[in-house]
DNA sequence: TGTGCCGGGTG
DNA sequence: CACCCGGCACA
């Protein structure tokens, strides 16, 4: 397992390129890692470097890194990737990384490959990289045999003799290759170097890089390896070719708008989840009230799930369990169940709060991240959330009282506010009650809760006892005075 | 402590 | 429903 972690946190911690912008980007949709300009990705013998925007692979023994010269090979030298149909929906909703607990790995600089990419995850042949690293001997220093790109997009020219179904899902592996072990480990090595092209920084350099990357060589596999993803069969994600952004993240499948995090554009049917995450791994404009409230919870990145979890291996069990079909019973785990969960840190105190301001009438939840506008004085020393709820919009922030109607006050028309500290609330406000509930713990149950007394006499004031034949019935039932309302 | 009135009981 | 009242919360 340790030897595992280790290995993942390698492959994943690539970078391309100076792209600090992107880096950016993904940083807010979670950990990153990576380590600067020249970052060696490895596993199962694949050493990934990328230097000035070009990936050179290279395949040797794990074991022996710093055995003396290694071969490099530039990035359009790109060796056979050969990637099953059957399972490449599999290794596209794996995601290259590290299970990792480890803070350093996730916050080192520039960044790119986050840890909540289930995308890079690499299975090849049914076997995950680091499986296949448990179970051959590291002893053979390989290098990546050249292929060309056989995608049309690249120009080039693949042989009749190969059957692969259009594109995509199978990048055609020459017949010379050799049936297995090292010819393992070259594939894996190249789809190593596939998955890290995923990369929006690859894939999309962005032109205030270095500007030392050469254009038409990176252009060359840049297009062959976008067009392959492009028509990807996984069906669950693919992204134009033509449209440079990069899913963020994988699979769970994601949107292909990267300047946005993945769970708002890819869980709308969970808003509450949503605005946590985004609340969580965007940079958080909400300032935390107390250091001691935040808690470590896990949250799961499956789509459509993101099931958080305030145990590691609550989740995992989750994981293993409801995801990926595994026997819930068994303890065993392979350490998979990390790559699909993330660790957040929850504010329990706004959490409490934000979900209760999210119900799913929430308007704020069908919408873009939240953008705060410039708010006034008066508003700015309410906690942010208050900002964008729609409480905030339709009721002062200031505590107002609440009239009720009554029963026994007939027709008068109130134009009726609603405040969070009022205790009682007419039933019909059925979403304001549900804030209520969830909002405030003090909140009584339905009996006991009173409106406040009105500040008018009553007929029993006005009358006195004397007269109690003049009161209103409602007065003389111990009801609330119709005659004499607030 | 007086007042307002909610909740519940009774017919 | 109409009527009544115990009991609570608030001023």
């Amino acid at each position: 397992m340790t030897s595992k972690r280790l290995l993942d946190k390698t492959l994943v911690g690539t970078r391309v390129g100076t792209a600090s912008g992107q880096a950016g980007n993904m940083k807010h949709a979670g950990n990153t890692t990576g380590h600067g300009e020249n970052v060696t990705a490895m596993d199962c013998g694949v050493i990934l470097e990328c230097k000035n925007g070009i990936i050179m692979g290279k395949v040797l023994n794990a074991k022996h890194l710093d055995d003396g010269p290694l071969r490099e090979h530039p990035s359009n030298d790109l060796s056979e990737i050969d990637l099953p149909s059957g399972r490449e929906k599999h290794c596209n909703s794996k995601k290259m990384g590290y299970s990792g607990h480890d803070e350093e790995r996730d916050t080192g600089p520039g960044g790119v490959l986050k840890r909540s990419s289930p995308t890079h995850r690499l299975i090849l042949n049914g076997q995950r990289l680091e499986d296949q690293m448990h179970t051959e001997p590291r002893t053979v220093v390989r290098r990546v045999e050249e292929t060309r790109c056989w995608l049309p997009s690249c120009g080039a020219d693949p042989s009749p003799e190969e059957k692969y179904p259009h594109v995509s899902s199978h990048i055609p592996v020459p017949r010379n290759r050799k049936p297995s072990g090292h010819a393992d480990k070259e594939v894996m090595a190249a789809t190593v170097l596939t998955t890290l092209s995923t990369s929006p920084l690859v894939l999309n350099p962005p032109s205030a890089a270095s500007g030392a990357v050469p254009e038409p060589s990176s252009r060359g596999w840049k297009e062959c390896l976008s067009a392959s993803y492009s028509s990807s069969t996984s069906g669950n994600w693919s992204w134009d070719a033509s449209d440079q952004s990069v899913p963020s993240t994988p699979s769970p499948p994601l949107s292909n708008d990267a300047s946005k995090s993945f769970l708002l554009s890819s869980q709308g049917d969970d808003n509450i989840e949503e605005a946590e995450s985004t609340h969580f791994l965007f940079e958080d404009p909400i300032p935390r009230k107390r250091k001691n409230s935040m808690k470590v919870m896990f949250k799961c990145l499956w789509k459509n799930c993101e099931k958080v979890l305030s145990t590691s291996s609550g989740i995992q069990r989750h994981i293993r369990t409801v995801h990926l079909g595994r026997n819930g019973d068994s303890d065993y785990s392979d350490g998979e169940e990390d790559f699909y969960y993330s660790e957040i840190e929850v504010n329990m105190d706004t959490l409490s709060e934000g979900l209760s301001n999210l119900t799913p009438t929430s308007p704020t939840t069908a919408g873009p991240p939240p953008v705060f506008p410039p708010v006034s004085d008066s508003s700015r020393s309410e906690p942010s959330h208050m900002i964008n709820s729609p409480l905030s919009q339709s009721a002062p922030s200031t505590l107002c009282h609440i009239r009720t109607d009554h029963a026994y006050q007939g027709p008068v028309t109130h134009i009726r506010t609603v405040s969070i500290g009022e205790k009682r609330q007419p039933v019909s406000h059925t979403s304001v009650n549900k804030i209520h509930t969830s909002n405030s713990l003090t909140t009584k149950p339905s009996t006991g809760a009173r409106k406040p007394r009105g500040e008018a006499k009553k007929c029993r004031k006005v009358y006195g006892m004397e007269k109690k034949d003049l009161w209103c019935t409602a007065c003389r039932w111990k009801k609330a005075c119709q005659r004499f309302t607030d």
